[in-house]
DNA sequence: CCGGATAACTTAACATGTTAAACAAATTTC
DNA sequence: GAAATTTGTTTAACATGTTAAGTTATCCGG
């Protein structure tokens, strides 16, 4: 029922010499931005219905997750902390304190400043939902193998170093005074 | 304007003890999921400005990349191969067929399946787009190692295997029958 | 002080991710 | 062969990604 997937017989015989054409579309599927993608969204598939189960996405558990970790923190450390941007991290904060997840007031030396932190109920929530997490992702190391996913992290934290040096090139128009 | 990033000095004497927080906070961001999403952001910051400067997205490229590959194809086969989900595709799809990127039809032999091609328009954008494109991915290849890019690649093809048969537990309500 | 430049968010607007539901065409059952 | 089921695709609805514009508060030079 769920093995087999591609009606093949039905596929008309008309796409091409496959032969020439598989050459451009498996450097496709293999560039390295499709990759991590994949690799990506094979892990956090095993995540998603164990935070949804919970009422949560992966965003606001990665926010939740990182407010235990501090007493308070500005908004905008948590959006470096989180890899969120600005926009999404005030739409996400302004849903999170409505559920009474966490708490917020302004820098009292500066008035610009949001400070945050996770509420009791936040904090109980974060516990009930950690055991699974944590079920999970040591499944994953131990499917995976500890000693390669250690490596595996290495690599993509010297791939991020190597191109964090690296200029963005617009190629294009308006690039001159703003 | 660029160095230096925390203005570390006004952060106020009121962030609990550094070292008893710092232990899950580093556990956090050192995460597989958070690893392999900032390595993927890094890489696609580079790509970015370029295919916005051709008035297209990672997606709408991804798509039109695809359909580069072959004569044809349809809609399942697509999502599937561009990594999209059904809406993101349909949606899509809706928009670069008013751009005249690509042209839509419906297969004879089943009317439900919808079969695309890219356009000759389409195509051009492409042969503009690509070489830029390419550029980017060979100073990538260089600055990180062609060696080492590819074994990358390799560990992330074999975490995928490895947790595509991983059941997703949902461990939560609602999963006897439907 | 005052007005211009910055900074720290927040809103707005548009595109995609994600899940559920709707729809129509094809397939299976009885 | 009509009803029930399945399949391919689209809509709907809500959440986030992404860039540009606002808003309010600080900072800074005169």
């Amino acid at each position: 029922m769920t093995g087999k997937k591609s009606p093949n017989g039905t596929r008309s015989d008309q796409e091409g010499t496959p032969d020439a054409r598989r050459g451009p579309m498996r450097e496709f599927s293999r560039s390295l931005p499709m990759s991590l993608l994949r690799a990506r969204e094979a892990v956090m598939r095993q995540f998603r219905p164990s935070l949804r189960n919970h009422g949560l996405t992966e965003q606001q558990w990665r926010i939740l997750r990182a407010l235990t970790a501090v007493d308070t923190i500005e908004v905008t450390e948590l959006a470096r902390v989180a890899f969120l941007l600005g926009p999404s991290l005030s739409r996400i904060l302004r849903d999170l304190e409505a559920r009474d997840l966490i708490e917020r007031r302004t820098a009292e030396a500066d008035l610009r400043r949001g400070v945050v932190s996770i509420s009791s109920k936040g904090l109980k929530l974060i516990e009930a939902v950690a055991p699974t997490s944590e079920a999970i992702y040591a499944e994953i190391t131990q499917r995976y193998g500890a000693r390669k996913l250690a490596e595996l992290q290495d690599m993509l934290g010297e791939l991020e170093r190597s191109l964090a040096a690296m200029e963005v090139a617009g190629e294009g128009d308006a690039e001159a005074d703003e």
